[in-house]
RNA sequence: GCCGAAGUGGUGAAAUUGGUAGACACGCUAGACUUAGGAUCUAGUACCGCAAGGUGUGGAGGUUCAAGUCCUCUCUUCGGUACCA
């Protein structure tokens, strides 16, 4: 009889068997319920690492409750596999992409299988597969085709002297990473989504997601940005054109004393050329063309501008304002240009100030009067017009409408909604990725490539250039092609590769019809599984991923190929995996191994035996060496204990911080379980189990423990169910276990074996989905046959619940003076009685008498005495 | 700056609709068993106090018979995001 349970034979043996016996094969049965369970996949960088072992344990968990529940339960995997890194290694390990990527792939898989995740590998697929990404290709066409892809000029990192383009992480205080020189901006045509058609659908059902963290769904709102406010225009002085701005306080446009335009503005030029400014905001631009412009890097830089020698006519007041251009003007936000109201913007006001402009008051907060030459920063509060010709003495918020629309008559500006979202850039001018299925020819221009010739392979021989741009533009034989459509022998292939967002934007779907050939997934499969019902992940995605694949749906559903808008039914994002830090005043941070308790019980460096810093719990990663190595914790204490504490040591949803002597003291818990199996087995195996109500019981000490695993059965479903707290319902099942632990297993009789072999049963069924392997085993020495992953989940008695007694527990003035025990089915006056009568109480209530007398009789019995 | 989340013992954390604050676990203390224990079992463990008792959920107010939970103000930490006009 083994005394300990060992999980290096246990879990390789029910690994084998689920295998052997296909027990996660699923497949489409319209007699059951289906359940779409998913995890986000992993980009295969390696290893895997402890924050894949959380979210794929809490994953893993659901599914089996869930199977277990009678659901017909898909939960696949599969690898994000296209990606920068790759590339990066190739350069870095001279090897290639492919072969990096699927080497991974490789350790990866084997990783998860050791952890005994209940995925059906039939399913299994990487996106870096022709097989995949021609679907994503095909689809690429049609939204060409529909209007839906386009083409524009937009701006890219670019490093000279790579000559390559960088992405935002590849740019280090402005300069390239690789070399260090100074990164600029280039323009380049790049294709783009149309996601912005979608904006308000995508936004209004926001609020129709409420299996989702509001967390989340406000991100996404905020990300949209959607603004209430007027387009109004500009006439530019001594020019037949007009300037548009986009702005949300049109009640301030009798303020607006001058304007700025983005450095990027078409207009900027137009405007300077010939007057005594052009070389001076020629130079300008230049220097702004080297500051980053992506959102990121914006605020390191002053803000600063220039006139550009123009004027343009204020529609309001029909003044002459001067016309600037300044770096904190975006192009790619409302119109490009914005009309300066200094005394109600700060930014403007700041501007102003360093410029001299006029500041003009036209809003006046109640009880003040501010003056433009003396205020110290801008208003922006409500109050009444001043200085705004007939509209004086309105309050600001109806002057918004009434301005407008006084504008509109005039034909200088109407009432507009502008959008923070942008459409969605997908051109990478790099190797590993999704090749753009088009065709640039001198006559036709942009061609699609006939579907016939779908897929466009990413050629696998090529050779990752030394400094990290694409090899695809030189090579001739993937480069160079004819037009498809005039037939043009020096046409030239788009050698730009997709986002790798746009691979997981639909990979959910092709999950339930993984080999499908004759389009992106067969519609009688996604019918049957899809929307995913569970989706679990990292809150890192809360934006980007998770809205692109909202509009890929949208996307998708006007195309007439399903007929769902929303992905993911409900999600749940899952904190971060953190642990201390540890730093050595010589060697700088160290892994765990690197820092050991010396005797007198100081923590010193194994380097050079000097004391150890233990810095703040911060999340796990390599450069903090803060890290554990699941390979590690597999190989000492085994998949199930791995997975037990990294349910038990928080909820899902929060951070979790890890501890080696959390992970011991889950092993401890296994190992007391097995014990207690182990113990009873040969004493209470010829018994039934238990299974009617508690009522029948004769002696007290059976019934008690009844009525615990009954209430345990209750309490740990609905954790699981409705909360997926598993740490509580890990908790519950400890309680019962402690108190089987103070049962006298010597003395127990028939009635009690019958009870202690229903609580056993019990045990294993709801832990099974956290610890299967560990269950598998005891269910089976228990004398039990097949698995017990195809037992249903257990059931508790609605009669078995309440113990006989009660507590009822008494204050006086709200403080707690009192408990005592009585009868369960004891009413009101009783309790009331029973209370007023206890000696504790009568020594706190004396003679008077009570002014009031409260008894609370729902989750807890409860006497408030008032004196 | 803005948006979001969270502040509870020495530590990780519990606590339906307001109803015994600290379940469960780690750590620690003591004891038992043992050749040994970093195994196991038992007991104890919020704080102050010899005790009676008092105090306690970041802080300050408030509502209530009763507040970790509701309201107002405020502080701190973490996450996201930003010249968004």
């Amino acid at each position: 009889m083994e005394e300990r349970y060992h999980p290096e034979s246990v879990e390789p043996k029910w690994q084998a068997y689920w295998k052997e016996n296909q027990l996660f094969k699923v497949s489409e049965d319209p007699s059951k319920e289906k359940y779409y369970l998913l995890e986000m996949f992993p980009y295969p960088s390696g290893k895997i690492h402890i924050g894949h072992v959380r979210n794929y344990t809490i994953g893993d968990v659901v599914v089996r409750y869930k199977r277990m529940k009678g659901f017909n339960v898909l939960h696949p995997m599969g690898w994000d596999a296209f990606g920068m890194p790759a590339e990066n290694a190739a350069i870095d390990n001279n090897t290639h992409p492919a072969a990096w990527t699927y080497n991974n792939i490789r350790t990866m898989r084997a990783q998860l299988k050791k952890m005994g995740f209940s995925y059906d590998w039939d399913r299994e697929i990487a996106t870096c597969t022709p097989e995949y990404y021609r679907w994503e290709q095909m689809l690429f066409l049609k939204m060409f085709e529909k209007g839906m892809a386009y083409r524009k000029e937009s701006y890219v990192n670019w490093c000279e002297k790579c000559q390559t383009v960088l992405a935002n992480e590849q740019v280090e205080n402005d300069k390239c990473w690789r070399c260090s020189q100074p990164v600029q901006q280039k323009k380049l045509w790049q294709w783009f989504f149309r996601i912005t058609d979608y904006a308000e659908d995508l936004l209004i059902h926001c609020d129709q997601l409420p299996g989702w963290p509001e967390k989340v769904t406000i991100m996404q709102k905020n990300w949209i940005g959607k603004s209430i406010g007027s387009e109004l225009k500009f006439k530019v002085d001594g020019h037949d054109l007009d300037i548009e701005v986009f702005t949300t306080r049109p009640d301030t446009v009798f303020g607006a004393t001058f304007m700025c335009l983005a450095p990027e503005h078409p207009l900027v030029e137009t405007l300077s050329r010939g007057t005594r400014m052009e070389e001076e905001v020629a130079a300008f631009i230049r220097k702004i063309s080297r500051q980053e412009r992506s959102a990121e890097g914006l605020e390191k830089y002053e803000k600063e501008g220039i006139f550009t020698g123009a004027f343009c006519i204020n529609p309001a007041t029909k003044e002459k304002i001067p016309v600037y251009t300044a770096n904190f003007v975006l192009m790619g936000y409302g119109t490009g240009a914005i009309m300066s109201v200094p005394a109600g913007d700060q930014r403007d006001f700041d501007f102003a100030r360093k410029y001299g402009l006029e500041i003009r008051v036209v809003v006046q907060p109640p009880g003040e009067d501010l003056d433009g030459t003396t205020m110290t920063e801008a208003f922006t509060g409500e109050g009444r017009l001043v200085n705004s010709g007939e509209f004086n003495g309105m309050d600001n918020k109806s002057a918004m409408d009434t301005v407008t629309t006084w504008l509109e008559k005039e034909g200088r500006g109407k009432k507009t909604i502008s959008y923070r979202l942008r459409d969605w850039g997908i051109s990478r001018q790099r190797y590993w990725g999704a090749p753009i299925p088009v065709i640039h020819c001198p006559d036709c221009g942009v061609v699609s490539v006939p579907e016939k010739d779908l897929p466009i392979r990413l050629p696998e021989e090529a050779n990752l250039l030394e400094k990290g741009g694409s090899p695809l533009p030189f090579l001739d034989y993937f480069a160079h092609t004819t037009c498809p459509k005039c037939g043009r022998k020096d046409a030239k292939r788009d050698t730009d590769t997709m986002d790798t967002f746009v691979e997981s934007s639909w990979y959910y779907l092709r999950y339930c019809s993984p080999g499908y050939d004759k389009g992106m997934f067969d519609p009688e499969a996604v019918k049957y599984w899809a929307p995913v019902d569970q989706y679990i992940g990292g809150v890192e995605h809360a934006v980007l991923h998770l809205l692109y694949s909202r509009y890929f749906m949208r996307v998708l559903n006007s195309l007439g190929m399903i007929d769902f808008k929303e992905p993911f039914t409900r999600l749940l994002t899952q904190g971060m995996v953190c642990k201390e830090t540890m730093m050595c005043p010589d060697h700088g941070y160290l892994f765990p191994e690197e820092a050991v308790k010396g005797s007198d019980g100081r923590i010193i460096c194994t380097k050079c035996s000097k004391d150890v810093e233990i810095g703040r719990v911060i999340k796990m990663s390599k450069s903090k060496k803060n890290v554990v190595d699941p390979n590690e914790l597999l190989e000492k204490y085994g998949a199930d204990v791995t997975r037990l504490f990294s349910l038990f040591a928080a909820p899902p949803e929060r951070d979790l911080e890890w501890s080696e002597d959390g992970v011991e003291g889950s092993n401890r818990f296994v190992n007391r379980v097995w014990r207690l199996a182990m113990d009873s087995m040969e004493k209470i195996k010829d018994v039934e189990p238990f299974s009617g109500p508690a009522s029948d019981l004769v002696s007290d000490s059976a019934k008690t423990l009844y009525i615990k695993a009954n209430q345990t059965i209750k309490k740990v479903t609905q954790d699981i169910d409705k909360s997926f707290h598993f740490n509580t319902a890990v908790s519950a099942v400890m309680e019962l276990v402690n108190d089987i632990y103070a049962v006298n297993l010597e003395a127990a009789d028939t009635e009690m074996k019958k009870v202690l072999l229903f609580s056993l049963e019990n045990i294993l069924l709801l832990l099974s989905p956290i610890i299967p392997h560990f269950c598998e085993e005891l269910f089976e020495k228990l004398g039990n046959q097949g698995s017990i992953l195809l037992q249903s989940w257990p059931k508790y008695r609605e009669d078995s619940l309440e113990p006989d007694e009660i507590t009822v527990v008494v204050q006086v003035n709200g403080k707690l003076r009192s408990t005592f025990s009585l009868k369960a089915d004891s009413d009101e006056s009783v309790i009331k009685e029973a209370a007023l009568s206890d000696e504790k109480i009568k020594k706190y209530v004396g003679d008077k008498k009570p002014k009031k007398v409260i008894v609370i009789t729902k989750k807890q019995t409860l006497v408030n005495i008032v004196v």
